[in-house]
DNA sequence: TAGAGAACTGAGAGCGCTCTCAGTCTGTTG
DNA sequence: CAACAGACTGAGAGCGCTCTCAGTTCTCTA
């Protein structure tokens, strides 16, 4: 704080580039040297100045996340939170800093000229952004500033900007398999808002899985949601007219609604409806009763997103050294993993519910 | 990106000076001057580099938010992310970046050092921490360092740093009150780890409640929990035994816990066993029943640490230009509220639960 | 023990910006 | 119309660090 690395050279009797040799732990210093410089760093408990540094070096140590909207709800769901934590972890490892950058929305054009410009000032080696929150413009003029990025979910428009999500086709497709196996023939399914990529994908592993064992996709049992526990709920009211003995929410918010709505009919969760969510929040455990959910490596996307990103800077930075080994980054995908709990049973022809219009349960083979 | 305060200078046919003027809107440009200026300034997509402008200055534009640790269920349980959105916004509106900081535990102390030399290197011009995380080592370290500094939580060890905090004693006082109006006279209490002050000030809000209404303290009508619902669980299988009639948790998910035990007990909630939470999170309203709470302002407790961080960072900007004005910084105590939900009810004498120990009815006066 | 080569060290030129200070250019006044 | 205040502008000296390059000191080998 106190000093800089004028002031330690002078206090060790070196010149500052000796001084700057050991704080950076290059060769090249003779071990008593080395040795009488480490003491008066550390008696004075020099630091080197970031700022500084980052200037004469030309680089950032500084990884910019843009995901935080004025989206409280979408925050305080928990999701977003284990990502961060991922996030900021792989950060650290690779010695990065984080910094939080409010992502603007779309219509909000001062707030992302503000975004744009402190991306373009350089403090920042990369950034992770999120597919649902990042803007296209956005996202082409970082691309233009020549801004490593990696995007949290696939961004269709920009398919040259690496990603991590997971599996979601996959995920939707095994837990709807699990309901079938179940004998379970009305599936229906609440999905996410469908201008989100994640949320068609996983509607389409959806119908994939009922064609798989032909079943006709029926329109009729699909309603669409906004991943909220609210639009959750009331989806579900609206679904339970049409007497599924089952639903595929595509996430976990949207499922506690749905077994909300399920009890507010007086339906028991399993026995007349089962339920199967998405992400395997840690609430599913808290839940009456416990939520059976397809799981996905949050923390650990997080992590790979930093992971990817830091490659795509030090490739930056060798390109610019005359280092010419070009090449795309990679995406990544990553697996689901259904982990039932007490939302889901066997299709059960006695319960009052199911008695309507016509079942047709499918022969149950539990997995 | 591409462009230096220089070159924007030569294409506009001015000096470096009459850029950087225009850029921070200083007074003293020629209109026409200042508009020529401006134009290729926006034709170039031109914005100064942060750490040269930081270099130059000798102030940094970032705030480091000290608080995340290896500790993921912490920041699953969504406190932190509210708490976060409220700091990140209030960052955003004072034009400072917010990083990330992973606090170190105390005893990892090579971790420690690398986060007190990022400090002392001048990154940041202040920093947020939660009296949770935060060592009282890197709190001493920080405070001789002169970095400006506001804690989420009171530090007792470091009563001259500023902190902001719901108003733990009022808000368990509040709780507690509520459920002595319901007519209970065995309210037992779950607390938060009795090495955290805000666990100890709402057992003091509690044991406050009874004594007014002339209920001695009952020490084993107290568990310690640790805020989480495991804990929360296994506490509230313990109590059950001595027939409380009531429990009020220090937080809310030490109530969900609370509430999965009674329900595994044979208990209903609230007409057995009434049951309080603190913080009033989102997701006391998705748990059967609803959670009664004492709620805190969560992001409004974030946003006003910002604001306190920088008037801190502000004062010691103009002290140091000779102004001299000091005093010392305010720390704040927010207001809590109520939230009643259905966790709560009456008590209820015919309650089989309430029969063992002469459960003495207190006169019920509902709120 | 001279000479080659390796190991070590320091001087100095920036990185891109800010900010002071001196100089230039107005537009008023007396 | 000379003189002067006030508005405007540019030159230049840093901010604290890195990194190249030239110079110096060792350490071997012949």
């Amino acid at each position: 704080m106190l000093h800089t690395l004028e002031q330690i050279a002078a206090l060790a009797g070196v010149s500052r580039a000796t001084v700057s040799r050991v704080v950076n732990g290059q060769p090249n210093v003779r071990q008593a040297v080395r040795e009488r410089v480490m003491r008066v760093v550390e008696e004075n408990h020099y630091a080197p100045h970031g700022a500084a540094r980052s200037l004469a070096r030309g680089e950032s140590n500084n990884i910019g996340f843009m995901s935080w909207g004025n989206i409280a709800d979408v925050l305080s769901n928990g999701y977003w939170s284990i990502l961060a934590h991922g996030i900021a972890e792989s950060c650290a490892a690779h010695e990065y800093f984080l910094t939080v950058l409010p992502a603007a929305s779309s219509n909000d054009s001062s707030r992302q000229g503000i975004l744009m410009s402190s991306i373009a000032s350089g403090q920042f080696a990369g950034v992770v952004l999120s597919a649902q929150f990042g803007s296209d413009r956005s996202i082409t003029m970082m691309k233009e500033m020549g801004v490593p990025m990696v995007c949290i979910g696939r961004k269709p428009a920009h398919a040259d900007v690496p990603f991590v999500q997971p599996d979601n086709m996959g995920g939707a497709h095994m837990g709807t398999t699990h309901l079938l196996n179940l004998g379970h023939a009305r599936v229906a399914t609440i999905t996410g808002p469908m201008n989100n990529i994640e949320a068609i994908e996983r509607l389409n592993g959806y119908k994939l899985a009922l064609s798989e064992v032909g079943i006709s996709f029926d329109e009729s049992l699909v309603m669409e949601g906004d991943f909220d526990e609210a639009r959750g709920h009331d989806a579900a009211q609206a679904l339970l007219k049409k007497h599924p003995s089952a639903i595929f929410c595509a996430n976990d918010l949207t499922a506690m609604g749905a077994i909300r709505a399920a009890k507010g009919a007086g339906l028991r969760v399993p026995q007349d409806l089962s339920i199967v969510g998405f992400d395997n929040m840690p609430i599913c455990e808290l839940t009456t009763p416990p939520l059976t959910s397809v799981g996905q490596p949050i923390a650990e996307i997080g992590r790979s997103a930093i992971d990817l990103l830091v490659k795509q800077i030090a490739r930056q930075r060798s390109d610019k050294n005359g280092g010419g080994l070009n090449g795309h980054a990679p995406s990544m995908l990553f697996p689901t993993q259904l982990m039932v709990r007490q939302s889901t049973a066997v299709f059960n022809p006695r319960s009052p519910h199911n008695r309507s219009p016509s079942p047709k349960p499918r022969k149950s083979r539990v997995q």
